[in-house]
DNA sequence: AAGCCGTGGATCATT
DNA sequence: TCCACGGCTT
């Protein structure tokens, strides 16, 4: 919601001159909060509120508890958003707070969006009255925009996008005299993404990060970036929770302000939350008289350098400690503080988000209170039971198991699909996406809205559209180029910035040329210097410069035009109608012309997309409201209309459910990433194995896995072996896909039946033989084997498995989860029967991949012909070729001579 | 101002 | 392999 226009409460439902709230609003005849809470007030405990009715023991728990600290543990599917929806009810109707008076963060929009629906279906009433619902960022800039002053901005300071802080670092790089070349913007705006993330002003950053960059001067280049924010009079994102952070420390009158005001916090997703977030909220829901022996935000964390200051201008000085309120009731120093997560969906930690928060809930407030959540609404028992058995894998949890009450008999078991390569994989996906759409024997048929591919990157997504394409089948991929993101829509914008907020130069810049008017690099560098040495924005030294003879004939009459007509736009923006403004700014500017005149393929996309521009403009009040909202929600509403198949990366799948869902690509190198192996470690393994939990987790009713032999990554084919998390998959309710007949892949069985699982602490998971008298599709197997890529797979893998065996797991290697069962390894090794899966314990044992050749093996290559192996790096192999020289080739791509 | 070429990079991606 | 980007040419 806008509300740069008003930018302190609704008055409304808010506080009564800001005293505490002892008694509920009185105010607000009929209907409504007001209402609500005196109906829940006349009869205490005469009977439930119908709000809580439906909720399970634990929901209602977490409902509830309204006191004190609490961290409800919510696992996928039990109900989060309506444990947080109907707290704040609760907390409404009851009258122990004002609308007001509750601080609830979210972080998307998205999901900010969703809350206040569902309040408001809850409470019978729109939410306007929750003034501090939002993002984290939202609050931030509410908070920013009442205090900037203390923050060092102007009320009406700009924030900055990700596009603009790239050219503003590009600048300043290059003012210092540096090569933008080997030391790209776009690295360091990350860099300083990472830093805000974690706190740290330029003074606070470890050495070691401000000599990485800029030839050591990285420092000095973040300091110089917030100075020259200072100027702008603008801020980025990572400010938006920085400068409040700063602004409370510095100024304990102005937190206490707060202390006094929020008497409810909730916090969504809490297990996504960084260390600023952190910080920013320890500081508003810690008080004055709390017992906090051990707060990281008195520099009491190890690997904070300097106590996590913010400050630009020197060290700001630790916490001081919070007196002044001295006299408040113990009760009103309680901690209100409602935080749900779910440590096992915390997928964010490469951008900066610390599980750590949530598992440290309990020693961060002591004495508060975990609900576990695990009753779970949304799956079947066996995707439930897949998706428990695969986080057990993961150390460091707080525990939870999901389960549901309700089993269907006929549920499906999770299908594990193998195929040669990703090309067939999307033939398969295709095939029985089609089949479900067919009526089934009771004619019912499955919405392709109720359908969904989640992929590990987005890359994969590509061969699936294709493939879709082909078939005619509807589809969506969420997650692309967003609207706000696009050329034309930034321009745009930019002109409003500029219109809006005169001293916007970087808007300015970015359309001063826009469409061309011939005010090439020189002028505007000349602009650029008359502005900084005034210290006025380029506007108005454009302004003064065209009046002089500074500047050539031609340059000077254009840039006098563009002058004139902001000046103009900007007389027009309080007496017209912002749309219709917008307008004449597009036409008059000539920036529609361009794209008239444009003959390229997207020109007529993009002048769609300007006039959607507008129309999204309509619902509010004023251009500054617009940009306001557009600066904070970078995204616009998919339009899910039509039915079709949702593709999309398995990040964005979070919070989502569908009756079935397709995870294609669990091989290892991709699922897990091998970059998260790499950077990530053991930690890394972690997180990917909690994306896979997300993946499953999503699923209703069906759910198929899917891996493939074959693989192109970056243009190369590599051949790929089974993800170590199918091997993580409980047996008893996963069946491996016999191989279709369709597509020639390769199937595979679980044996089943065994009974085993007693030297397992999680119980067997083992992809097995079938030779041993299981049910599965009994015999149906052995016709499928034919195809070259099967007869080369076996090869590898026997190989690759005789070396294993001979060798890692006598050297002690890990192997985790292994039941150790001689007889039936022995029993499956080499046999015709063992299915490719078994492949799989060839990446449980190893971290690479043994190739099958040998130094100094005499071997062909389809495009570099005959060569020696000179050296073995995994599955990578470099070969001296006798006519193409020395070359490093994937051991998939020779055969033996 | 448009087009060609060489280079580098290539998970996830909110606000 | 393939794309995007920057620098260069025309």
């Amino acid at each position: 919601m806008p509300d740069m226009s008003d930018p302190f409460d609704l008055p409304f439902f808010d506080e009564p001159g800001g005293e505490p709230a002892p008694n509920p609003p009185a105010r607000k005849a009929g209907g409504g909060i007001a209402a609500r809470a005196m109906a829940a007030r006349r009869g205490p405990q005469a009977q439930t509120p119908d709000y809580v009715s439906g909720l399970n023991p634990e929901q209602r728990l977490a409902v509830e508890t309204t006191e004190g600290p609490v961290l409800v543990l919510a696992g996928a599917g039990t109900g989060k958003t309506r444990v947080l929806t109907t707290r704040i009810a609760h907390i409404l109707a009851t009258g122990r707070a004002y609308p007001s008076q509750i601080l609830a963060v979210t972080f998307t929009n998205k999901a900010a969006r969703e809350m206040k629906t569902r309040i408001g279906v809850l409470v019978g009433e729109a939410v306007e009255g929750m003034p501090w619902l939002g993002t984290f960022h939202s609050i931030g800039v509410k908070l920013l925009r009442r205090h900037a002053e203390l923050a060092g901005l102007r009320s009406n300071f700009t924030i900055l996008d990700t596009d603009d802080v790239i050219r503003l670092i590009k600048q300043l790089i290059q003012a210092e005299g540096l090569d933008d070349k080997r030391w790209p913007a776009r690295q360091f705006a990350m860099m300083i993404d990472g830093w805000k993330n974690k706190g740290y002003g330029p003074k606070d950053i470890p050495e070691g990060d401000a000599r990485s960059f800029a030839n050591g001067k990285g420092r000095e280049l973040y300091q110089a970036y917030q100075d020259r924010l200072k100027t702008l009079n603008a801020c980025d994102f990572g400010d938006l929770l920085c400068l409040p952070i700063r602004m409370f420390r510095e100024h304990p009158d102005v937190l206490a302000e707060y202390h006094r005001k929020f008497k409810y916090i909730l916090v969504d997703e809490y297990q996504d939350t960084n260390t600023a977030q952190y910080m920013w909220l320890r500081l508003l829901a810690q008080r004055p008289k709390a017992e906090r022996p051990t707060s990281p935000l008195r520099g009491g964390r190890a690997e904070g350098a300097g106590g996590g200051s913010l400050g630009t201008e020197g060290p700001p000085p630790l916490t001081p400690p919070l007196q002044g309120e001295g006299d408040a009731a113990a009760s009103e120093n309680r901690v209100n503080l409602c935080c749900v997560g779910d440590d096992d969906q915390s997928i964010y930690g490469w951008r900066g988000a610390e599980v750590d928060n949530i598992l440290r809930f309990e020693k961060d407030f002591p004495g508060a209170a975990v609900i576990r959540l695990e009753r779970n609404y949304r799956s079947t028992a066996h995707i439930l039971a897949t998706a428990s058995h695969l986080i057990a894998h993961n150390e460091g949890r707080l525990g939870k198991t999901l389960f549901t009450e309700h089993s269907d008999p006929d549920a499906s078991k999770v299908m594990v699909h193998a195929a040669w390569d990703s090309e067939e994989e999307a033939r398969a996906v295709g095939e029985t996406i089609e089949q479900l759409q067919r009526p089934d024997r009771e004619g019912r048929r499955h919405n392709l809205n109720d359908m969904a591919i989640l992929v590990r990157a987005s890359f994969q997504m590509r061969e699936f559209e294709d493939r879709f394409v082909t078939l005619g089948l509807n589809y969506r991929v969420i997650g692309g180029p967003r609207f706000y993101e696009r050329q034309e829509i930034r321009d745009a914008m930019a002109y409003f910035r500029v219109v809006a907020q005169p001293a916007d130069d970087l808007a300015f810049e970015r359309i001063v040329n826009t469409p061309k008017r011939g005010l090439g690099e020189t002028t505007i560098r000349q602009l650029h210097d008359i502005a900084r040495a005034r210290g006025v924005p380029m506007l108005t030294a454009a302004e003064d410069i065209v009046e002089t003879e500074e500047l050539k004939a031609k340059p000077r009459a254009s840039l006098r035009n563009v002058v004139e007509n902001f000046r103009r736009w900007q007389k027009m923006l309080d007496n017209t109608p912002h749309t219709e403004l917008a307008e004449i700014i597009f036409e008059e500017s000539g920036y529609t012309d361009m794209w008239k005149n444009d003959r390229s393929a997207e020109a007529p996309g993009r002048l769609e997309n300007l006039k959607e521009l507008i129309r999204s403009m309509e619902e509010y009040e004023s251009l500054r409201s617009f940009l306001e909202h557009v600066a904070l929600v970078m995204d616009t509403e998919q339009n899910a209309e039509q039915d079709a198949v949702t593709i999309m990366t398995l990040h964005s799948a979070k919070g989502l459910e569908y009756e079935t869902v397709f995870l294609p690509g669990w091989e290892e190198g991709l699922f897990p990433h091998q970059r998260s192996l790499d950077e990530g470690g053991r930690s890394g393994l972690e997180e990917e194995r909690r994306l896979a939990y997300v993946g499953v987790t999503r699923a209703k009713k069906n759910l198929h896995i899917w891996f493939v032999s074959n693989r192109r990554i970056h243009g190369l084919w590599q051949s790929t072996i089974p993800s170590r998390f199918l091997d993580e998959l409980p047996e008893a309710h996963v069946d491996v896909a016999e191989a279709g007949s369709s597509y020639g892949g390769y199937g595979g069985a679980f044996a089943q039946g065994r009974g085993g699982n007693r030297q397992n602490p999680y119980g067997a998971s083992r992809f097995d033989s079938v030779g041993s008298g299981n049910n599965a599709g009994s015999g149906s197997f052995s016709n499928t084997y034919a195809t070259p890529g099967w007869a080369r797979a076996q090869a590898n893998k026997t190989a690759a498995t005789d070396r294993n065996w001979g060798t890692r797991s006598g050297a002690g290697v890990e192997r985790i989860g292994y039941g150790e069962t001689d007889s039936q390894r022995g029993a499956g090794r080499g046999s015709v029967k063992t299915r490719t899966i078994e492949g799989e314990l060839i990446a449980k044992s190893t971290m690479d991949t043994p190739s099958a050749f040998s130094v100094g093996d005499r071997v062909f290559h389809q495009k570099f012909g005959n060569g020696n192996v000179a050296a073995i790096e995994g599955n990578k192999l470099t070969i001296d070729f006798d006519k193409a020289g020395q070359k490093r080739v994937l051991d998939g791509f020779v055969t033996g001579v």
